[in-house]
DNA sequence: TGTACATCAGTGAACGCGCGTTCACTGATGTAC
DNA sequence: TGTACATCAGTGAACGCGCGTTCACTGATGTAC
């Protein structure tokens, strides 16, 4: 058989990138092309049509994830929001994002890590952490508020990684205390190193 | 060639496992056998007389380096601190230390976290995840302050899982409002839930 | 509008290499007498 | 104290299986005339 009826190729590969994602998450980055493949329902030789070696296929992935939590980012920003530490404020909602059915977005930032463990992909997640850390310094914040509620929400979002899975309402309640403390200037001078 | 002079079983054994550790550092899971044993002097054979797997070599070495940070959060215990949350500071200064040359205690960190891809030590992972979150709640701090400090301090010390190293000065700073947050009551009661 | 041809989007069998594991063997150390 | 023997702590070659990659082939779609 060859090109499927009603899929184009773009439909392909990003089936294919879909399915690597949800077979790596469950499997590890042992995860055999073969069981990709099938999780696309396409041949092993169809998918290295698209990408032509696994280290294509884990950094297409790669790239597609960041993107994407960028993009959340982006979507979780108030535009009626002017205020200095918007842009931590929506890092921290799409970090802690717990009430749509976007625990998604948390195992993503697992699967990150796991493809990071590569050296292929390594160097394109720390160049995507060092434009997070420019965009974040850019925020307004002062730093050592920015570093405290950077690090709070980096930490609740790697939780999946130890098995440490943040409940819900937990997760709800620390999203209040650290978009709080971006608000607060009070705070800021009561925790601050001179202070 | 037998036994190695000068050498104790134990000690080829603790050879291996570090060399494991600095090998899967470097080169990720997919480090071979024959790297790893190489790495500790030893002949393939000789690793696999002392770990007859290599699941056994990985479960080992998760083993290994969950103990190592328990038994450092242990020293950090301040034994004239008895008032609560003193378990939480210890925790605090583990994950932030960067003073000493410990910056590899961080890197062991990123190092649990690989070795937890593998579907075979994700239970110990989770486990002692488990084991953590208890003794933490029963240090005596209120929920809310609870999860933010912890959160903090593992997104500080899981930075480096995606190539954000946190500067020296920005740690120790980080460290200073995390232990102070933890003793000031009327900060806990300014971003308290129903404050 | 029909026909010829090129290209696109795959298929599936085969290959070869690396890696985990097995195995026969060995030299040093510990123990009994 | 010397000797015989068992065991311990390895060695290194060989095996076999899985997996990434290659390759010859194919049927549907797009294009020229």
């Amino acid at each position: 058989m060859a090109r499927k009826a009603g899929r184009t190729p773009e439909e392909t590969r990003r089936t294919l990138l879909d399915a690597a994602a949800a077979v790596i998450r469950t499997r590890g980055i042992a995860a055999s092309l073969d069981e990709i493949a099938r999780g696309a329902e396409v041949s092993k030789g169809g998918l290295l049509y698209h990408f032509a070696t696994k280290d294509d296929l884990v950094q297409a992935l790669a790239h597609d994830l960041l993107e994407t939590f960028r993009a959340e980012v982006a979507a979780a920003v108030d535009p009626a929001d002017d205020t200095p530490g918007r842009l931590t404020r929506a890092y921290v909602k799409a970090c802690l994002a717990s009430s749509h059915d976007e625990v998604a977005l948390r195992e993503s930032a697992a699967l990150v890590v796991q493809l990071g463990t590569l050296p292929e992909v390594a160097a394109l997640v720390r160049a995507d952490a060092l434009r997070w850390t420019t965009d974040l310094r850019a925020d307004g914040l002062p730093n050592h508020v920015l570093a405290l509620v950077v690090a709070a929400a980096d930490g609740a979002s790697a939780a999946p990684l130890w098995g440490g899975a943040v409940p819900h309402a937990e997760a709800r309640l620390l999203e209040r205390q650290l978009l709080r403390f971006t608000l607060e200037r009070d705070l800021w001078t009561h925790l601050a190193p001179e202070g």
